[in-house]
Order: C-alpha cells, then sequence, then structure tokens
RNA sequence: GGAGGGGUGGCAGAGCGGUUGAAUGCAGCGGUCUUGAAAACCGCCGUGCCGCAAGGCACCGUGGGUUCGAAUCCCACCCCCUCCGCCA
C-alpha cells in the first residue's frame, strides 16, 4: 500500500491505451494571453512563429467546429422526427425526411474533414511551443548566461598529480570497459568488486536518504515502457533517437525513471489530499546518445547504460515552486553528505529544455579532469507533461478536476558521482578515500 | 504459445437499434438532525469542445462499417483477466 493514500491496486488504468498527441500547452491559455507566449518563445530562442499560426489556425478551426456541429443539429433534429412519423404512418413526411438527412450525411462529411484537418495542424502547431520559463529564470542564450547562486565547498588543491577516474578505475580495478565492450558494446561497463559493491552502497545511501529525510515513496519500476507512456513524458514524438526501442514488442528502454514513475498515475484524477505525492526510484537508465562523441566521454562521464535514484513529485499547481526547492535540497544534501564540491546553476531561458519552466543543474568538482560535471537536474514542467498525462486531482469543495504539476531531479545519477568521488578522494598513494557517510554502506573505508 | 471471458461515469455495476449521456449502489459536495461525531434523511454530482448567452455538438477500449438513427449490429486492432503450457 503506497503511503500516498492512492486507492491501490488503480483500478481500470487501460495502461496502453492509444494516446492521441496532445500538445503541452492548452489553447485556452495562448489565447489568452498570446504576448505571454510570444516573448517565452523569443527568451527560450525560438521562432515565435507557432504561435501566431496556431491562433490562425485555432480561429479557423472554432469557425469550422460551428458550422460542422449546425449541420449535425439538423441532421439529428430530423432523424429524430422519423420515428414518430412512421408510427403514426405518415410515411411521405417520414420519406422525404429521410432524403434530406441523407443528403446532409455528404455535407457533414466533408465539413468534419475540414474541420479535423484544421485540427490536426492546430495540434501540430502546438507541438513547437515550448513551456514558457518561469519569471524567476534569468532570460539568457546559452550556458555562459547561466546563474550560479551557490557554491559548496571548494575544488580539492592536490600536492601530487592528480589522476583522472579512468586512470584510477584501472588502477585499482574496479570498472572494465573492455569486456563490456565485448560484451555488450562501448558504453556498456561491467563494475568489479570494489567497483560494484560502491553502486551498490551508492544506491542503498540515496534511496535511504530519500525515503528517510525526504519522505519520498520507494518505487521500482519496469525499465521497459510502452509508446504511450514515452508520448506522456515526452520522449516521444522527437526523441526516439535517444532511446534503445524493443521493435518487436512496441517497447522503449527507459532513459531515466522519471519515464515509467510519472507515468504511474498516467490518465488518473487523484484525490487532492493524496498531494503532494513523492516517489524515489533507482533504475538503471538507458541512452543511446547519438551523435555525442570526443573526450568528454571518457570513462564514466558518458554512458549509454547508468544508474540512477530518480525523484519524482506530483503536487498541487499551487505549490510547485515550494516543491522545486524541496526537491533541489533532497539532491544537495547528497552531496554535501558525501563531501563533494558543486556548484547550483539555474540554467537560462536560451539553455533549458524545451519542456521546462525552472531547471536547478547540480554540477560536481572533478579533481582529476578539473571540469564540472552534471550529476543531477531539478525541475518544475508545471503542467506540461501533466495535461499530456492526464494527471488531475479532484478538489476537496467537490469542483471539476485540475491538472495537476509535475516535478523530477536525480538523486543523484552514480557514473559521474563514483568519479568525482574517485578523482577528489585520490591520495598522493594512489589509493581513494570513502568518505564517512558511505561507510556503513561500502563496508571499507579506502579503495587500494 | 493454446483456450475462454471481458473493456460503460471517481469506483462498482445495469443497459444490448430511437427522450439512455446512460439505471442502481458506493465515494464526493451541500443541507437537515446532533453538544460534537457517526447513523439517518433531503438535494447536487462525468468529460471535452463551440457559443456572450440560451443552447448545441461529441464521447460507453481504438479505428472503420451497416442504418434516417448505434453504448447497443458487423469488421479490424489494442488492452486486461482466468485456465493450460513454458519459464527466472
Amino acid at each position: 500500500m503506497p503511503q500516498c493514500g492512492i486507492p491501490w491496486p488503480v483500478p481500470n488504468p487501460g495502461p496502453d491505451r492509444p494516446q492521441p498527441i496532445v500538445p503541452m500547452l492548452d489553447i485556452q491559455a495562448l489565447r489568452q494571453d498570446p504576448d505571454r507566449y510570444r516573448k517565452a518563445m523569443r527568451d527560450k530562442g525560438y521562432s515565435e512563429d507557432p504561435v501566431l499560426r496556431a491562433l490562425d489556425l485555432d480561429a479557423r478551426r472554432r469557425a469550422a467546429v460551428t458550422a460542422l456541429q449546425e449541420y449535425k443539429e439538423r441532421a439529428n433534429a430530423l432523424s429524430r422526427e422519423i420515428g414518430p412519423l412512421m408510427k403514426e404512418g405518415r410515411r411521405d413526411e417520414a420519406e422525404s425526411a429521410r432524403a434530406e438527412t441523407g443528403r446532409l450525411k455528404g455535407v457533414i462529411r466533408e465539413a468534419e474533414d475540414a474541420a479535423r484537418g484544421l485540427e490536426t495542424e492546430l495540434e501540430r502547431t502546438m507541438l513547437e511551443i515550448p513551456n514558457a520559463a518561469h519569471e524567476s529564470v534569468p532570460v539568457g542564450r546559452s550556458a555562459a548566461d547561466n546563474a550560479i547562486p551557490f557554491t559548496f565547498g571548494s575544488p580539492r588543491a592536490f600536492d601530487f598529480d592528480a589522476k583522472p577516474h579512468w586512470e584510477l578505475i584501472e588502477r585499482h580495478g574496479l570498472v572494465d570497459f573492455e569486456r563490456g565492450a565485448k560484451v555488450t558494446g562501448a558504453g556498456f561497463p561491467f563494475y568489479v568488486g570494489k567497483g560494484a559493491r560502491l553502486q551498490r552502497a551508492l544506491v542503498n545511501f540515496f534511496l535511504d536518504m530519500a525515503t528517510t529525510v525526504g519522505g519520498y515513496t520507494e518505487i521500482e519500476p519496469p525499465v521497459v515502457v510502452n509508446e504511450a507512456s514515452a508520448r506522456g513524458t515526452g520522449q516521444l514524438p522527437d526523441k526516439e533517437d535517444q532511446m534503445y526501442e524493443v521493435t518487436r514488442d512496441g517497447l522503449y528502454a527507459i532513459p531515466t525513471a522519471e519515464v515509467p514513475v510519472t507515468n504511474f498515475h498516467r490518465d488518473e484524477i487523484l484525490p487532492e489530499d493524496a498531494l503532494p505525492i513523492r516517489y524515489c526510484a533507482y533504475t538503471p537508465c538507458f541512452r543511446r546518445e547519438a551523435g555525442s562523441y570526443g573526450k568528454d566521454v571518457r570513462g564514466l562521464n558518458r554512458l549509454h547504460q547508468f544508474d540512477k535514484v530518480e525523484l519524482v513529485q506530483i503536487v498541487h499547481p499551487s505549490k510547485s515552486y515550494e516543491a522545486l526547492e524541496t526537491l533541489r535540497e533532497d539532491a544537495e544534501r547528497l552531496l554535501q553528505r558525501l563531501e563533494l564540491p558543486y556548484r547550483r546553476v539555474v540554467l537560462c531561458t536560451g539553455d533549458m529544455g524545451f519542456t521546462q519552466t525552472k531547471t536547478y543543474d547540480l554540477e560536481v568538482w572533478s579533481g582529476g579532469q578539473e571540469r564540472w560535471l552534471e550529476v543531477s537536474s531539478v525541475s518544475n514542467f508545471e503542467s506540461f507533461q501533466a495535461r499530456r498525462m492526464m494527471i488531475r486531482y479532484k478538489p476537496k469543495d467537490g469542483s471539476k478536476p485540475e491538472i495537476v504539476h509535475t516535478l523530477n531531479g536525480s538523486a543523484l545519477a552514480l557514473p559521474r558521482i563514483v568519479a568525482a568521488l574517485l578523482e577528489n578522494n585520490q591520495q598522493a598513494d594512489g589509493s581513494i578515500a570513502i568518505p564517512e557517510a558511505l561507510r556503513p554502506y561500502t563496508g571499507f573505508d579506502r579503495i587500494g
């Protein structure tokens, strides 16, 4: 029984109901305040053209729908008369009514095609409009314009030649990339011995922190999902290049636990007092990383399969920015306990994703490579995902269901944490110190 | 993989060609009663779209078809459940 007070099991969820590609934006919101969305497009670095096209299509669509409805109304009214007329024996009148509805049928079909065409085009256009950034997000064009409001710890000054983690890994036999490449392919490493134990320790530590201090309910989800779920969180229609696909069964290997966990409540109406819902989940994540090469893929920096603990929150729309801060703190606390220097980055409008309204990246300092590595991305999606997934809540006052807000964040992505841990904690003799907080989980206090 | 059964409102569950957008029960909301609560009783109570409104249109897994008219008939597909087989 989940602690969130959600009925269990969820009745009749219809897990693979074919979902139309519903726009993540509400056309009515767009209609009411087009300028807001035009500004949002500019801020995120997109052309505002789709907004203008959407408004035009919407106007034409509404006209077409109105016309269509009028034809249908006439046909329905006539149709209703036929039964009684037949009973009264007024055959001629019944026949002429029948002929007229027959004629209307053709007209209706044409009007339907017109309306449907406009609707499809509108939906397609709406999909080009990103979620508007929150007002607190700095406006900017690239990563150079991101804000860095907080830094924890400071990069360690080594009095010896600090090694990158791939050298440390090799020295201590923690990860076997070569055999991973043989057995599966590049980017699918084996973790071995203390390397494997370190993974398990981190996963357990993260989950324990999330479930105790954070108050998250632990979930172990499927690691492949169907198409409707991939749509729900926005991986489809246009990010399929990033996912491994099991074509025979129409399933996708998850790129993050966000996908199955957020879809857990797809097509549901939750009681208001079930909110906020907080889930944490450990899963492997699979990413094709098509088109990314170069030196940042060395070692553990970028893999096709990696482990991650993910946090997901489903909250009342008025509470999502509070929730964003707690989510961020839940992730930051882990870095602090691990004593890893990190910085908090607020992504500017131009650097953030299509679907987010505000995103914090947490970047850990990697002493051997002397660079910052992104280990967590914490985002508010407001209603963008929830609208697609039709996750709503039923207000306590009995009024109509409303769309919830969803958020998620990594806490944390393991490989880069391991990289930073090894690099920052390496000693002159080549051994590696395990931070205090992790020792109960590893069962050893140093490697080598 | 084989054989059956089934998908209807927040949930359960009727309906199987024409005032059925859909009985009934539960849940929810409002009220009466009560010191308070429970119980009982009364009322309200699906969603989306078009419209200033009145009102209209659509939706009973999805898509198509038959019909003047379909939740109800036909076809295809998807999903769920049960049993058998296989299996960690």
